[in-house]
DNA sequence: CATGAATGAGGTTTCATTCAT
DNA sequence: TATGAATGAAACCTCATTCAT
């Protein structure tokens, strides 16, 4: 499943006139809205050149292909929410646990829940991209901050710093995929963000009070 | 995204005769096959029939289209995932709360990581279908069997156990799932039941102790 | 110019059905046609399909790519003149030299001059493909054809048979492709035959006659 | 294959100007290191343009279209195989047939092998353009020259000395060509110019013997 | 004049589905 | 009933050419 797919192009012309980047802007926002409005198996480039107001031809002159176009959509998503996450666990340091905890959540549910139906459309095309070491090399940030802060906890010392942080974040992506991906009510998804902050505080009390 | 689609066709034809029931079966395990070794984009019903053994005339003999043959396919693999972790709860009744985690946990990890890249692929095509009220249909059976489970707990008692049922089963897809995309290191995915026990029992505990 | 291309595949399907054959036999018409009527910058698939009053699919069914399809149809070309000498050749052994060189000579401009703009197309197409090994491959034929007839020669010896087997049919080329390519008049093309023939002899006999 | 074609167009703009000269000549480097590097199917506007260190909308400032630029190559690539033809056979005259001959293959053989490659591509894309009076047009030149040489031949009077002269140039190009097209090992072009000599000068002797 | 972004027709190829055998 | 050849719409991508800057 890896071995059949090149790794994704970039971008293959920067912008320099600023026709151009309007031109890219457009493209890249028509691209998430057919994603959208059409869902990912209507995704074609004629479509996405057509809503971005242009023709095929100059959608080719900036993404060599439809994989380097949906690589670049799917990285800028990943990064605004890893960003939001890293911003929220520097804040976060040296505080209690708990308001670690509800800091980083808040801000991946704020993150996340912002555009749902974007992520949810973008992890499906993920699957056709070689998206693995993008998604890693993007979650690797989200650790480092996520460990950075746990360090400081005046309340809590981990034996494996490291995992807890992984399995912190990881952990946030489950019950947020499932009420995506199961289509769950407004009173579910209202309860999500406090849900998590239990679930994740849970885990860090337990993992903090183990013997080493 | 939701609304573009038709409902998900059923087979036009129950297997009665034992040639077709062997028939179906070369077709859902071919399906599989040619899934995990040519990926989703080159998921054709040709190959899929090729792989089977038989004509594509005769696969469209057992499903009106493409779309059911994956709904088709898809519900098999939950059913089987569902029916594991329902064995697992019915098993743990009465039992303490962290046998019941341990059961739950041990069965859901053993189903996911036997396939898993089944599992991984067949999500991805989930999307291109109305996967929605499967997933949400069999999902349900497995809150309906956990909160079964937990009601029985001796040691705990939940305010809203369909909501902890929820978490409960959903938690576990999350640190599952980052590890099946990022791809891993055995001694990661060693840990991970181990980890996702911590995890499903903090959150318990921490809402069995809260007060009403 | 040999490192960008792929060796050139070969037909993917072969007929079983009657109805295929015919099919093959059309499209393979078909392709000869549109070069012929069209030109090679004009002779694309769906043309092709058109012409041989099948659709483009179809055409697909038995030539994996365009290259395949060409490659075949110069093949075939090819074969066609290359066993007119090679039955030439082997009708004259133990000729004198002068009459082998009528017999070959004849049989080449025979079979040239029968479809003289397919084989100008042809060999414009042979250029896109990667060609060189086959052109050697029944070139090769020819040479090892004429270099047996020339060693029974009663009336001459040579120095390098091989070489001047080479030599020899290589020669015919030349004033062959001047014609068609400069497109010269009928009477021109009348004393071809005859003008390549003291072309060939002149050298044989020189050949034969040097010292060893 | 002619009636399609409309007359390439000229260059549209005569270089009068040292800048334009430099751009012109770069542009027609441009064409043919494309044409060697990248192959007659990606030999495009832009690529050449891009290679020539202009910009597309120059190129059209030279030529009005592709075939123009493709037609001006050509030209000045036979005219430069011409004109060593020419002066080989100008600096022959009066000198006996065998020394005539051999100074014209001389001549032919360095220059044809010289861009062995460049000639091969451009007889290519020739096809593409209906360049047949532009071929014929030049190669009469080269007969002309032969032909006033083989006037002046001291030892040989011929019939036809123009038919002779064009079989004799045309001859040339089989062996040449078959050599570029199949391959041929070094041994075998060392080989080439005696055995053209041989070839040549076998065909002219008897000619020049036969009874008128 | 030079530039290079934009165009869009047209080329190659794939694939779900049908239907005559 | 099973077969697999045939279909053709539609996907991806390229490239000669134009024209606003």
């Amino acid at each position: 499943m890896a071995a059949r797919k090149a790794p994704a192009p970039k971008p293959r012309k920067t912008p320099v006139q600023s026709r151009s980047k309007a031109t890219v802007d457009a493209i890249f926002q028509a691209t998430i809205q057919v994603l959208l409005v059409q869902g990912s198996s209507r995704l074609t480039t004629i479509r996405v050149a057509e809503r971005a107001g242009v023709s095929v031809g100059t959608l080719y002159q900036y993404y060599p292909n439809k994989q380097a176009l949906l690589g670049a959509v799917l990285e800028w998503h990943l990064l605004r929410v890893v960003s939001t996450v890293e911003e929220a666990a520097r804040s976060a340091h040296h505080a209690p646990l708990a308001a670690m905890v509800k800091a980083v959540v808040d801000a991946y549910v704020a993150a996340k829940m912002h555009d749902v139906r974007e992520a949810q459309a973008l992890y499906r095309v993920a699957g056709e991209l070689d998206a693995v070491p993008l998604i890693r090399a993007i979650s690797q940030r989200g650790h480092v901050a996520v460990t950075a802060m746990l360090e400081t906890a005046p309340d809590a010392t981990f034996d494996d710093v490291g995992l807890c942080a992984y399995m912190f974040v990881a952990a946030m992506a489950g019950p947020s995929r499932a009420m995506l991906e199961g289509g769950a009510s407004p009173a579910m998804f209202a309860m999500l963000a406090p849900q998590l902050e239990s679930l994740c505080l849970g885990y860090l009390q337990r993992e903090a009070a183990r013997p080493t």
